[in-house]
DNA sequence: TATGACATGTAATCTGTTACATGATTAG
DNA sequence: CTAATCATGTAACAGATTACATGTCATA
């Protein structure tokens, strides 16, 4: 079973909120979700793809007249598979792959597994930044002697934005911690 | 006439050295440039078409035995579109849909456009990247009353790469100053 | 002489984009 | 009544992924 991120995306809010097609539309063409499509060509085709998969179901609205407007849940097996992405290991390759997957799956972890799941996502991802980082360093230092001005910055670029994500994931990891010290301690 | 993300990069990197479909592949897989496909499914079609395109010519080199090996070098209509994708104006699109594309064009602008093209270049960029950034700082605010703990920080991780990348152009702006103030005085 | 790296390509399939099409409801 | 918005979809097309296929060259 392979799941584009779009149909990920899409479970992730359909596990938030039973939605229709435009509602899911509204919300990626109207937030910050707008890496994803709102193109009626894209959603409709992959909700139909989940339906069949089994893993949301869509009920036709009845009591509002002859507006047919179709909302969709997420299925038990649409959560587990949910479940199943968001927790799974971070690899070298998700984080190379660049922050936006990783945010998704970290966006709906807390609702969808708990806090020790989202936890435990953040000290994976803090695992696979690390040696990512230290790599990068590595090649920036063997780039800067040969590579003109504007090759330079742009690898410079790279390396301050994954500095900054591997900083968000260290006090990320910090306010996850002292939640379970109080959840801890109120026990 | 348009141009996937993958024929930019490559026109970018024959431009800066002919090569073979081969070589374009090993650059993609071993250095930070693994964003784009490596594989030959990907490379050889989409090298195809610019040669039909016009923006880059193929040679067989003849020269080493019978091993067909092809060398492909960028055309004048290459240049004159890859000068044309770096000098656009940056639009509020381009900066919502990540920093990988505009730094493609930044990593080339130099030797593409030459300095000052690339100063404009960062210009427009941080007129892009302005307003964007108060927009999310404004939603930021408006969804910090709402969102579970992990979709807050999820934001935020969104919104510290952002403020990084308009410092990491601001910086780099200050460079380039300095550069065009070097080139001037000693004119 | 057999293995692995070099080098190029094709075919099936999947997904997303673009553009179009349909019809219901609401506001002016 | 008509225009805009709500709501859902389809069809043609482009591009990427995956897997396969082919053959060369160097070296152990």
């Amino acid at each position: 079973m392979k799941i584009p991120s779009l149909g990920y995306a899409l479970l992730g809010l359909l596990h938030g909120k039973p939605s229709s097609g435009y509602d899911l539309r509204k919300i990626f063409s109207s937030t910050s979700m707008r890496t994803y499509s709102d193109s009626p060509g894209a959603i409709y085709p992959a909700l139909k793809r989940l339906q069949k998969q089994g893993l949301i179901v869509g009920k036709v609205e009845e009591g509002s007249g002859l507006r047919r407007r179709q909302i969709f849940r997420i299925s038990a097996r649409g959560i587990a598979e949910l479940k199943k992405w968001i927790t799974a290991p971070v690899t070298p390759e998700d984080v190379a792959a660049g922050a936006s997957l990783v945010m998704l799956r970290f966006a709906f972890s807390e609702t969808v597994a708990g806090p020790s799941a989202t936890l435990a996502l953040l000290r994976s991802l803090e695992a696979a930044l690390t040696p990512q980082l230290a790599a990068l360093r590595t090649e920036f230092e063997s780039l800067k002697k040969i590579a003109p001005t504007s090759g330079r910055l742009a690898f410079e670029c790279g390396l301050r934005g994954t500095e900054t994500f591997l900083h968000w994931t260290q006090s990320a990891i910090t306010t996850y911690e002292q939640l379970a010290a109080k959840r801890g301690g109120t026990v």
